[in-house]
DNA sequence: AACTATTAATAAAT
DNA sequence: TATTTATTAATAGTT
């Protein structure tokens, strides 16, 4: 159709190619509604051009995943599938280890014992029996090291109060030399005792050990 | 083109729009592969018609995964990308689920222990003391069960014993009617223990219990 | 981009 | 369902 019959393989000159793409395009495009109007059916076509743009049908009340789906349905060929399959094996090999650490977890805190044998309650009770072990030494090692932790401190206690006796006899030694009236006002404190509870130890290590 | 002109509206009668489906669609399959050839462009064409039936047209030297990934990079339109998305972000989920259920399993088997402040140690107890209160009460459950099965198999026995006695007694009152020379060669052997073993009660029910 | 001679597609008939 | 044919539609080459 057309001036001339034309033979069916590339055409040579690039600006004829171009134009003929874009006749030819719209006629595609124009034929691909016809039919879906006419027939009722489902259409999907899409071009890209030598430059690489792009050109689409589809349709109306269809959407391309749609027909897409279909495809790989019909044609038994992998689409993304592929890819999807990966991720769909993924999630179920960590649902069923979900599945059965559920199933331990339950079982660890006496739930859904029934469904056990009683042969398979001894484990279990075996693992309780051992976390509980190693969750008391883990307290007890906790007291420990507070207990510790408040020897230090009255030991660091004692000494700061050593120092700050000795440091405040010495303190009203230079003053009596200095002011005794202004002095004596001061000594109405006992000072000892208030002064060595402003004192506060340094925060003591509760996570010594590892 | 045809016969007459007509309009491009659904074909209403049915044998009609068939065959005009299948000229129109043999058309547009040889517009693509022409188009394809001459212009040297990727074309990517399906249809479906309204019976479901899949037709399809792609460029040599191109597969439609590939024009599909251009498609979606030219478009921004997410043709797979999206169902992709959801399946890693359900893997993410899961995964946490799972990471968060092995925790909790390394604590309560006393794993882990140290990475916990003294507070988070008292629930894990409590949890572990409960568990292992409940792995026991079901213990004893089946110890109680075992128990009283056993109770009833002696009963059981007894029963089947008194019976079995009786009707041996029974026998041989009929058989000294019969001949009493065989009979007393019968009655060297003690007869009530031997059959009474042989007698097995039916299996005990051992998950009685809900 | 518009025109038009010519081929191609196809609607209706067979 | 396939073929034929009259007619319309598409388009190659031209302007």
């Amino acid at each position: 159709m057309g001036r001339g019959k034309i033979e069916i393989k590339r055409i040579e000159n690039s600006t004829n190619r171009q134009v003929t793409f874009s006749k030819r395009r719209n006629g595609i495009i124009k034929k691909a509604r016809e039919i879906s109007v006419l027939c009722e059916c489902e259409v999907s076509l899409v071009i890209f051009s030598s430059q690489g743009k792009m050109s689409e049908y589809c349709s109306p009340n269809t959407k391309l995943p749609k027909i897409l789906e279909k495809y790989q349905q019909n044609s038994g060929k992998k689409l993304w599938e592929a890819k999807h399959e990966n991720l769909s094996a993924e999630i179920e090999r960590i649902k069923r280890e979900n599945d059965n650490m559920q199933i331990e977890l339950r079982h660890l805190k006496g739930e859904d014992l029934n469904s056990l044998h009683p042969r398979e309650l001894i484990p279990i009770e075996a693992a309780l029996q051992n976390g509980l072990t190693g969750v008391r030494e883990k307290q007890m090692d906790f007291l420990k090291m507070m207990k510790k932790n408040e020897r230090l401190m009255e030991e660091e206690n004692k000494r700061l109060n050593y120092l700050l006796h000795h440091q405040q006899l010495a303190m009203e030694g230079s003053m009596r030399d200095l002011d005794i009236g202004y002095q004596q006002k001061e000594r109405a404190y006992p000072s000892q005792m208030p002064i060595t509870f402003l004192v506060q130890p340094t925060q003591p290590n509760l996570q010594e050990a590892k």
